[in-house]
DNA sequence: GCCAACGTTGGC
DNA sequence: GCCAACGTTGGC
């Protein structure tokens, strides 16, 4: 099982719309870019991932699972983009901000922090354990 | 609102 | 296949 990112601003897709999706879930989609599509091809259904919200909060506000691999994004006919459906799981106790991870020096090799501008992102499980542990999140 | 970082495009 | 120009993202 791996773990995973997914970035999204509040103004376009938000936390209380995932979770009004329920166990059904919501195909990531709209991503153009190759490695968040790469990244998105080798998920599993189970891998479990951080809902973050760039911008205006900048923060991990939930957990998310995938609830279908890697299939065409319907809002494109381009061939060249996959998308992968996720469902809400719970949402983070204390939202993780991207202060609070910035200043832990264990995730200062954070794609979060290191590629600030991937919008699907691998976690380790090291990096995983360290944002529920903030988060108040036990899973 | 600014600007740095970075991915993509297009001319050569 | 290189690289300059350009557009977008996202933190501040």
């Amino acid at each position: 099982m791996k773990y995973w990112l997914f970035k999204s601003e509040a103004s376009t897709w938000s936390w209380e719309q995932q979770v009004a999706k329920g166990d059904a879930g919501e195909e990531w989609d709209g991503v153009r870019n190759y490695q968040a599509r790469n990244f998105m091809r080798q998920m599993k259904l189970g891998d479990l991932g951080f809902f973050y919200l760039s911008q205006k909060e900048k923060a991990v506000v939930g957990i998310v699972e995938v609830c279908a691999e890697a299939h065409p994004d319907s809002t494109t006919d381009d061939d060249r983009w996959d998308c992968v459906d996720i469902k809400a799981v719970a949402p983070m106790p204390t939202h993780v901000t991207l202060a609070m991870c910035k200043g832990d020096d264990r995730l200062a090799e954070m794609a979060l922090i290191k590629s600030a501008r991937l919008s699907v992102q691998p976690v380790t499980a090291d990096e995983w354990q360290i944002i529920c542990d903030m988060g108040g999140y036990s899973g």
